[in-house]
RNA sequence: GGUCUCAUCGUCUAACGGUUAGGACACCAGGUUUUCAUCCUGGCAAUCGGAGUUCGAUUCUCCGUGAGAUCACCA
């Protein structure tokens, strides 16, 4: 019987990036695995502890981007739960009862210097060439916390070595550990102190975080030993670098929103499978997954060390190889935001129709406006795409009109289903002595004025005879 | 500067100390009697450098080098 309790705890700063919704991911992931074995539950935590960086509608936005990759959470803000409330700033009174305690230990203490001491014991140090520690400057006889100065934690500076489930043996030296802040003197904790409560409090047994706060792992051992809680299985992620350059992900540099992916097309099951497969493996060659493989495969000894770059080029591929494992039913009730104008008066069926055509085509779900508006609209004759076309551009004029009016002709007396039809462009290429690349490249483009179409036949089909003759026709008479 | 982490094709990655260093994306070339962004086949392409341990290092150790993180009343 085995029991996980992850979390996920952003702070509502704005939109969630690729890096972000990793980390999510993986927690949720381990959560979804337990649940087959025993207990395994995701928790959704808001840390807003930071009212001046705080920003309005983030919860919400963090919210939807989770439900759009298909992650729930089982205790929540919205939704409550044994440990509510799930948003910090409404958990100000248990961060308090917690550091009365440190304070009755003795282990923390009011902080009576100005900001500008403070920041004079920073030149000092920086002059120095040394390191900064506040505990060097530790006050003899510290005032009693009013609660209007910050409150800080004695640390009790140690070497640490641990394990990490990702990175491994990991150790520091007692550099790392200083007096930093538990309370600020706006009453509102800290990351570094009441995410740690929280997470004793809520039982969570595995944290998850990016590697950024690797540097501060120390500081929270000290605190749990301080604290005398137990701490939970520690994973560090290695980061999503930029797709350029070599900086972490952020949202500076660029980092786009993952509800944008959703505007452009991508399957959320394709964006999971992209963002799992960025630093996580299975062992074996396979590249595909969908959810429920991720959940049954993945473990935290197989993350990644080091850092992996964005490619959105194997996020494209990924998009593409899911559009085509999708039921076309399934595949329907996607794109319902996706097809061209021109498409708003057709009926379901003749939409399905098109789509089927499609599928094996698209590489994101915005694909479909394009391949598919010819089949809803008039498209209008463009000759420059024949002229540009290297086969195409030998013909005379005479000879590509004489070419449709023999494809008119022909097909106007076929059958029209896809069968009949190949049948008469076969014998239509006997016929005018043609190679398939020519008749069928400009039959292709007379009726339909794409870039790019399905099979010329299934085209045609699916066009229906009086539109494919008529479309010939106008084709015929734009040609001077 | 202190502390810490990482290092295999362009990118994502695989490889009990023994493999012609494997796969995928991208790219290139063919094929699937039309286009093509699907599909199939093939090709290109990597162990950061130097010592050491070993019969034998991508793998273990050390030293470099490079990259990154962190040193906030941000998370």
């Amino acid at each position: 019987m085995t029991s996980v309790r992850t979390r996920f705890a952003p702070s509502p700063t704005g939109f969630m990036h690729v890096g972000g919704v990793r980390t999510a991911l993986f927690a949720w992931l381990l959560a979804q695995q337990a649940k087959a074995t025993g207990e395994g539950t995701f928790i959704l935590r808001i840390e807003d502890t930071d009212k001046v960086r705080e920003v309005a509608g983030s919860i919400e936005q963090i919210e939807n981007s989770l439900k759009w990759l298909g992650i729930r959470w089982d205790e929540g803000v919205d939704q409550g739960g044994p440990d509510a409330p799930y948003k910090q700033s409404e958990r100000l009174d248990i961060y308090k009862e917690w550091a009365q305690k440190l304070i009755d230990a003795g282990r923390a203490y009011a902080d009576p210097y100005t900001q500008e001491e403070l920041e004079a014991f920073r030149e000092q140090a920086k002059a120095a060439k040394r390191p900064f520690l506040f505990r060097d400057h530790r006050p003899e006889n510290p005032p009693v916390w009013d609660g209007s100065q910050p409150l800080r934690f004695k640390s009790d500076p140690k070497p640490y070595q641990w394990t990490d489930a990702v990175m491994g043996e990991l150790s520091t030296g007692e550099d790392a550990i200083d007096d930093f802040i538990l309370i600020k003197s706006d009453g509102y904790p800290t990351y570094n102190f009441c995410h740690i409560v929280d997470d004793a409090i809520m039982g969570i047994t595995h944290v998850l975080r990016s590697q950024e706060f690797i540097s501060s792992t120390p500081k929270f051992l000290n605190l749990y030993d301080a604290l005398e809680v137990d701490r939970p299985t520690l994973a560090t992620l290695p980061f999503v670098m930029a797709i350029d350059g070599k900086k972490k992900l952020g949202k500076r540099d660029g980092a786009k929103d993952i509800l944008e992916y959703a505007k452009e097309g991508y399957l959320p099951e394709a964006m999971a499978n992209f963002l799992a497969t960025l630093g996580w493996n299975d062992g074996t060659e396979q590249e595909v997954f969908t959810m429920q493989e991720l959940i049954e495969k993945f473990s935290l000894d197989r993350v990644q060390k080091s850092p992996a770059r964005f490619d959105e080029q194997r996020l494209l591929w990924l998009n593409g190889q899911h559009i085509r494992a999708l039921s076309l039913d399934d595949l329907y009730t996607r794109v319902t935001d996706f097809w061209p104008a021109s498409a708003a008066g057709a009926s379901e069926e003749s939409k399905k129709q098109v789509l089927a055509l499609v599928q094996d085509r698209m590489k994101t779900l915005a694909d479909l406006s394009i391949l598919t508006s010819y089949f809803f609209e008039e498209p209008t004759p463009n000759w420059e795409m024949v002229s540009s076309n290297k086969q195409l551009a030998k013909l005379t004029n005479d000879e590509v009109h004489a070419l449709l009016e023999e494809a008119k002709n022909s097909l106007s007396a076929s059958d029209f289903t896809a069968e009949a039809i190949q049948a008469t462009l076969n014998n239509l290429l006997e016929i005018t002595g043609q190679k398939p690349g020519i008749l069928f490249s400009l039959i292709r483009l007379a009726v339909s004025w794409a870039p790019f179409s399905p099979a010329l036949n299934d085209t045609l089909a699916t066009l229906g005879k009086e539109v494919t003759l008529q479309r010939l026709q106008v084709s015929l008479d734009s040609l001077k």
